[in-house]
DNA sequence: TTGTAAGCGTTATCAC
DNA sequence: GTGATAACGCTTACAA
């Protein structure tokens, strides 16, 4: 069962290979007469395009390559689903890998063969700096914008939000509470990872704007962001001699296990144990008690990424932007003493 | 700036576009002198096969489609990181498309133009039947396997598991707990998707066993199956003259929104009501209460149906087959009456 | 072991 | 408006 081609069509239509690829294209300048006997012998053969040879042709394929951690994390399942809406939006389809955190991989994914024509723009949110990416990627050829990375090299285009000024705002709010213990969870092992080190940096500036100390005890870190990795850490810090009365968690995610641990111990969230976030997940708005967190703008994220990378695509030769995304402070029960949280009364 | 070709490599390795061909894939027969010859001036060159070119001569992509209603439901998100990493391991690529829960958009991606030759196979977790399918996709020519399908017409590859059995453990687990207004939520207004309908028939089957009424009223529909739905139905539940002591949510998600509709009732769980649900996201594990569940073996079902979709693209002859998964019952907080550690499930 | 040449199914450049 | 015909960049008989 050879597959059915245009050839097969203009012959059955007695016009051209020319005349058929006019009519599937919506080409003006199409007689009608013409037009229905091409469209009744596609149907009649039941011909489909081969989108494989037109991409050839035509030197674009409209995939779009999304790389990832972890497609199963809510940030970013939920900064997926964004992209694919808006790719949708410009005619494209966006594949999807997945790095599992692992540089390695990272690396492969944009050296390997696998970096090839096959798409024509990447959106990456990767672990290491633009530094060691520019040294992977040294003989870019595709279009690829950075998301959530912030330092700014001038080599990609990239979109994050003010990561610094995120985690410092979660943290004041903590101060405004008054609690004066404030720990941390979520600092890096590995120094590459930037994200992390400039939410440190926001943290220890509004403790200091507060003229609280610095306790290198209370900052945790995390090697993945993942639940399991939040509830660990708060474990740590609840069997201090002092535990703290707040956390301020890098990732939503890592504050569902937090306040997890706190519940566990027996501890009210927020009386004894107040905790924040980064992310807005959606889970953490029917969590009890709900999250407080910084909510990241992710449609904005995802549709001013899509469209840079397109524009990109199409004008490979433009200089590298950066583009920063807006957060808010989000004040849920969890940072905010509440008649709707169960465990407090 | 004319792409690098393999016309180019060959011309400077001074050997022919056949040998470059036979370097770059792999081949034996190849003497040791002419390979350095050739990979020298594929990297002096910077030169990448053009794999679209590849793909129209071999007629394969690598590239399969994965077509969920919503990738940020949890449950598609688990199901998608297990997913590309199988078809990592048969050397596939995953694209992702989107129906949003509209029929004409699931019509369109099986229908249209997007059906075409850019892949090798399509995994489809459908909302409409197999026999709505089947008129869909009448001239069928890609290889398809249906996930999350249940009723079995031997016209596609599918899997699923058996979902008025694990309705039935559900329901029947509440009911040993002591429990006698059970109420369901999940049931779809329209007919056509199967699932609700078979966990409705296990729902029933289970309090027919236990000798409980059938209370249509107890039995809410959800329009999607997100936490907001979920919220919304408890709170008519709750609202209710006798209001159920217990709930059994045909998703996961369902049920961390009916959870904290209850919370908000001050209500306790689950010695007021218990909840449990269908799934096992990893958020249910994390939640206070615990939410108990009917486990899905999400990597069975990933592993099985990309193994089978990759069997289907090299024989597309066989007999359409069914394959279940199993499933287990998982009793966490919210049907059990004492805390415990997520770590220990 | 390597070279030659014929496609894979489109789209695009010409004429007519 | 429509018809030949040449690419797009690769793989692969078939020769050598």
């Amino acid at each position: 069962m050879a597959h059915v081609t245009m050839k097969d069509v203009a012959r059955l239509a007695r016009v051209s290979p020319r005349t058929v690829s006019n009519v599937v294209n919506d080409y003006t300048h199409v007689s009608d007469d013409v037009r229905r006997r091409v469209v009744a012998a596609i149907d009649e053969l039941g011909y489909r395009p081969n989108i494989v040879a037109r991409n050839l042709r035509i030197g674009r394929t409209g995939l779009l390559a999304l790389i990832v951690p972890e497609i199963d994390v809510p940030y970013f399942s939920e900064l997926a689903r964004a992209v694919i809406d808006a790719a949708a939006d410009y005619g494209y389809r966006v594949m999807i890998d997945q790095t599992g955190h692992d540089h390695e991989r990272e690396r492969q994914l944009l050296t390997g063969h696998d970096r090839t024509m096959l798409f024509d723009g990447i959106l990456f949110s990767p672990l290491v700096t633009q530094a060691e990416i520019a040294e992977m990627d040294s003989d870019a050829t595709l279009p690829m914008i950075l998301l959530g990375e912030h330092a700014f090299t001038g080599r990609f285009d990239h979109i994050a939000i003010d990561n610094t000024q995120a985690a410092y705002e979660a943290t004041h709010h903590l101060v405004e509470l008054g609690r004066r213990r404030i720990a941390a969870i979520g600092t890096q092992p590995k120094e590459t990872y930037q994200t992390p080190q400039q939410r440190t940096a926001g943290y220890f500036a509004a403790l200091d704007d507060a003229a609280l100390p610095h306790e290198e005890e209370l900052v945790i870190p995390a090697a993945t962001y993942h639940r399991s990795d939040g509830y660990d850490a708060a474990r740590r810090l609840l069997a201090m001699d002092q535990p703290p009365d707040a956390i301020f968690c890098y990732s939503d995610l890592l504050a569902m296990g937090a306040m997890r641990a706190v519940q566990d111990a027996r501890l009210r969230i927020p009386d004894d144990v107040a905790v924040i976030g980064i992310d807005d997940i959606e889970e953490g708005r029917y969590s009890t008690p709900s999250l407080s967190t910084v909510s990241l703008d992710k449609d904005f994220i995802a549709t001013r990424a899509v469209e840079r990378l397109v524009e990109r695509i199409e004008k490979p030769e433009l200089d590298a932007q950066q583009i920063v995304a807006p957060h808010t402070l989000i004040v849920r029960d969890s940072t905010r003493p509440s008649p709707s949280d169960p465990a407090s009364s």
